[in-house]
DNA sequence: TTTCATGCAAAATGTTTGCACACGA
DNA sequence: TCGTGTGCAAACATTTTGCATGAAA
């Protein structure tokens, strides 16, 4: 605890719309049309903060609001969109994208623990800097960056060391 | 180049044994067969330093050996067993697996042009710093890592900025 | 009233698997 | 020989697409 003072935790950015408001202003921008299934997606895909894949959101919608509100296609080609809009990034996590908040949450990196499946964020301005003097040393003109670390976190750390209580997490 | 001193460039490691003959060590470790198939395999992984994908390398094998050497299967089957071996390193790019040297290679990070789609190579000690210092402070223990900076690399900003010479390398 | 978006079913993509036969130790 | 590896075909999981219908602007 004495050595370690940098701070990793995340803060919050205050932003000016709803990401619904966002989207509209966006859709607005290219001639695209709001819809009551995108203005679904979307209150569902901020109405928690978590990582999610397409599957599980569109089970999310089922269970919320009946089998026949969403389809699959929809959700798929929404995501792409929110992601084009800038209200989400897309990661490949093992063959699977995944998808997370981008709009009115800070830019940060995870610990992505290997048993449990958890994602840990965490914030660094000393890795941004290290990235832009790489870039920079190559010519290269940064669009942005997806660092994972790959490990066990705590829980399953200590789990395993008294394996009588057995967690049984996904 | 004033500024900027630090070495991001990367040098080789130098091992005991040749991929075959750790690989060969790996299957009696675990009761395992070396066999022609994957003799051929990682002969044409190892006989040059590139990333690569399962389909790419079924195909450089059918060029090189004609149709009936390996079949699509074993190459993925032998691509797992590879990684378990540790002679190669998985990472999912775009949704697709690439695969690159991790024996007689050392660690590294990559800047992916997703103009050209190339990957540029580059290491970085203060990055590993940072990574521990951060696991260390949510209790996690580090397994690896992954960094992928996205962005456009030189070739193709200048190429952007006279548009008369198209390059068109995928 | 004209686009654009949706849902359905089917296709495409990338990867994995069951099973009979082949082969290495 | 004995058990492991292979190839084939089929299954699989995820994501994308063509097309007719439905709904925003």
């Amino acid at each position: 605890m004495a050595t370690e003072t940098t701070d990793f935790s995340l803060g919050s950015v205050t932003v000016a719309l709803t990401p619904i408001e966002r989207l509209e202003e966006y859709l607005q921008s290219r001639g695209k049309r709001m819809t009551q299934q995108r203005r679904l997606i979307v209150a569902e895909v901020f109405s928690h903060h978590e990582h999610f894949d397409a599957d599980g959101l569109l089970l999310q919608l089922q269970q919320k609001l009946g089998r026949d509100q969403v389809s699959r296609p929809t959700v798929y080609r929404t995501l792409t969109e929110l992601v084009e809009a800038g209200l989400l990034v897309k990661m490949d996590l093992g063959g699977r994208a995944v998808y997370e908040h981008d709009y009115g949450y800070p830019n940060h990196d995870h610990l992505h623990c290997t048993t449990c499946n958890r994602l840990i964020e965490f914030k660094s301005d000393e890795l941004i800097a290290i990235r832009d003097a790489v870039a920079r040393q190559n010519g290269f003109r940064v669009a942005g960056h997806r660092l994972i670390v790959t490990g066990t976190c705590r829980e399953c750390m200590q789990a395993r060391q008294r394996p009588k209580r057995m967690l049984d997490r996904i």
